[in-house]
RNA sequence: GCUCAUGUAGCUCAGUCGGUAGAGCACCUCCUUGGUAAGGAGGAGGUCACUGGUUCGAUUCCAGUCGUGAGCACCA
């Protein structure tokens, strides 16, 4: 007799060891047919899996949190099937659930191209039609080895056995499918109904760049076509923020051929470049920051001592000169200590407080770049603390709050905390590690936020907090960070007099908020849609006239509105109002100030914003305010 | 760096099964002085990324280089 306990609390009795469709056939033939997996005892299984002893059990339908999951895995064996189909010599290697959907990497002769994409998806909606059953089986490990090289197919083999000889092995088929698997999966392939072939690329296999270059395949699924198709527009959404696609249509930037991953800012864009500088030094002032300026380019026996010449060196420009070797700085600190050195601390310093916005340069490989985010050439708000163990944790909660209300001041209010702890090569004792993750640990507890830890993802002199804000649509991005460094002060030889009199090595902290200006300037025409916030638009406000007549009042008025700081235009040209107020609209300036006879007789201008709102006439000088109010520093 | 794709006017893109190219917008000139998302007419503008090869002839086909895009790898 075997005991299956509901969710509800209620019981059913099986005389022999029931399956998890035979539960759900006996509750009910809607629950029945909805049954796309189970959960017993809180372990996801199959539907057809035999519930052997006492447990409790849940159905999992398509309203369970994890049925997108186990729909996602199963739509990527139906990939699979669909592509061996087509292409009987493609082997297949893994295929996992990724966030929106799955991949699926095969090995074949050559690359798949978007147009086999097409007559894939054909074959896999042919598969999901014919509703052929999933069934699993178990074979032991060197039997599926066999079996797996027998069929072809080395990856899948070269998988299993690296997999503990003792350990069971399940395979999962459908049809003529069969696949290595731990499952669990639909029943039957007629579950899959709503799912997409999005991309083909190379991936290595196992992720290693020294080996074989697989033919990927991404594809997303869906519980139904409501959900597929908000996600699709969520894509687009995300196209049409894309920062390149806006930096072009606002005249922000540009990049070109001759220096790949270095950016060209235009006025409009340096003007809001200006903007988050001015902001930042600001920030600098008010938490007790001085701010320095150091080389761009250093010789190579300083990035010897700091260890960059012996293990970065591929990621640095050189240059050379009268038979001496330089680098240009990939980082600021090393300058910052230099500055720190030139001359004797005493402990009654401390802490002392650096600033730059360093212009860094580094070479990365080019596959890697991406517009703003990812260039050769940027700029931080880098600075560095030179402090005792002691001040660690004060420091560490300034910036942190600090960190915080730029973040809230620039529109990002969800932001996460994550913690990356030591990595494998890394330099400096245990002790120092242990002592130093658990500073940005109290710190972080002393603030009272919470936190995730990332093992291994630290840098090699220390571990860092990082800052991830969310943006309107919802994306992550990396931009602050702290991190706490035991290592460089003593390698650059920074000291300090304490108050024994003896010489003491400081601790010394990085940071940055912003992180990179260009990355930060691409994040934020992203989250505003090139729309920004009158306080950072390149153009606040444009004053245009109806007729020729205006032309004088447009200029004066503009006079007025420039000289008391504000980001002010004319358009005088002989075109039609509404061509002009069109023509501003598409260039996303906050405000279209309108003028005619009646503004100018009345000296007013008639307000319009670029949502298209009417906020009616006014005098300039409460326009003026009107738009300083919205500029102030909170 | 690797795989695949891609590079035509300032921008967005068409086109040439090999005979040196075209649209819309932008730009310039003229007409129009019009009250809230495109008034009209005309004009100018391209060694079709670069370097080689095949060919009577290449922007078109092939190879290489560079850039860009999507992934992968990388991101101190």
């Amino acid at each position: 007799m075997i005991n299956v306990t509901l969710p509800d609390g209620s019981q059913k009795q099986f005389e022999h060891a029931p399956t998890v469709q035979d539960v759900a056939v006996s509750i009910g033939p809607g629950l029945a047919k909805a049954a796309l997996a189970g959960k017993v005892d809180g372990k996801l299984v199959d539907s057809s899996r035999p519930i052997e002893h006492d447990a409790r059990l849940e159905i999992v339908t398509e309203k369970s949190p994890e049925a997108l999951e186990i729909i996602r895995h199963s739509t990527a064996h139906l990939l699979a099937q669909a592509v061996q189909r087509l292409f009987p010599n493609a082997q297949v290697t893994i295929g996992p659930v990724i966030e929106n959907g799955f991949f699926y990497d095969f090995a074949f002769e050559r690359q798949f191209t978007t147009e086999d994409l097409a007559a894939i998806e054909a074959e896999m909606k042919k598969i999901a039609a014919a509703a052929l059953p999933v069934s699993r089986s178990v074979m032991a490990r060197d039997e599926a080895v066999k079996y797996f090289r027998a069929k072809g197919e080395e990856y899948k083999a070269q998988i299993i056995e690296s997999i503990p000889a003792n350990e069971e092995i399940s395979l999962y088929s459908q049809g003529e499918f069969t696949d290595l698997c731990r499952g669990p999966h639909v029943p039957n392939t007629s579950k899959l109904k709503t799912f997409k072939l999005m991309k083909v690329a190379g991936a290595y296999w196992r992720g290693n760049s020294d080996n074989a270059m697989l033919s990927r395949i991404y594809g997303t699924a869906w519980l139904n076509d409501k959900d597929l198709n908000a996600y699709l527009t969520l894509l687009e959404e995300a196209e049409k923020r894309d920062h390149r696609k806006i930096g072009k249509q606002l005249d922000l930037f540009h990049i070109q051929e001759e220096a790949p991953g270095l950016v060209f800012w235009h006025p409009k864009g340096w003007s809001i470049w200006q903007v988050v500088e001015q902001y930042m030094r600001q920030v600098y002032r008010d938490s007790g920051y001085q701010e320095v300026r150091c080389p761009q380019i250093l010789d190579k026996s300083l990035w010897e001592k700091t260890g960059h010449w012996a293990n970065y060196r591929d990621n640095m420009f050189t240059t050379s000169s009268e038979n001496r070797d330089y680098a240009l700085k990939p980082m600021n600190c090393p300058g910052h200590v230099q500055i720190y050195n030139h001359g004797l601390r005493s402990y009654r310093e401390l802490p002392i407080r650096y600033g730059e916005f360093g212009s860094c340069h580094r070479n990365e490989p080019s596959g890697a770049l991406h517009g703003l985010l990812r260039v050769r050439g940027f700029v931080q708000d880098d600075g560095h603390i030179f402090c005792t163990e002691g001040q660690i944790e004060a420091e560490v909660v300034a910036f942190h709050r600090q960190a915080m209300d730029v973040y809230a001041h620039f529109g990002f209010s969800d932001i996460g905390l994550k913690i990356a702890l030591r990595p494998d090569p890394r330099i400096g004792s245990d002790e120092v590690w242990d002592k130093s993750e658990e500073a940005l640990r109290s710190a972080l507890r002393a603030c009272g936020v919470e936190w995730q830890e990332l093992p291994g993802e630290g840098a090699f002199y220390g571990p860092k907090i990082e800052y991830h804000m969310k943006d309107s649509i919802g994306r992550a991005w990396q931009v602050g960070t702290m991190q706490v460094d035991f290592s460089m002060p003593g390698r650059l030889g920074a000291e300090y007099v304490g108050e024994d009199s003896a010489r003491h090595t400081p601790v010394m902290l990085h940071r940055a908020i912003v992180g990179s200006m260009e990355r930060f300037i691409g994040i934020l025409i992203e989250h505003h849609a090139g729309a920004f916030p009158a306080w950072l638009a390149p153009v606040q406000a444009v004053v245009m006239n109806i007729t020729g007549a205006q032309a004088d009042y447009v200029t004066e008025t503009v006079q007025t509105l420039v000289a008391q700081g504000l980001r002010v235009e004319g358009d005088l040209r002989n075109e039609k109002i509404g061509y002009k107020i069109r023509e501003h609209t598409l260039d996303k300036v906050p405000y279209l100030l309108v003028v005619g006879d009646r503004e100018k007789e009345a000296g007013a201008v008639a307000l319009r914003t670029r949502a298209g709102e009417d906020l009616g006439s006014m005098s300039i000088s409460a326009f003026a305010e009107r738009l300083k109010s919205e500029c102030v520093r909170p």
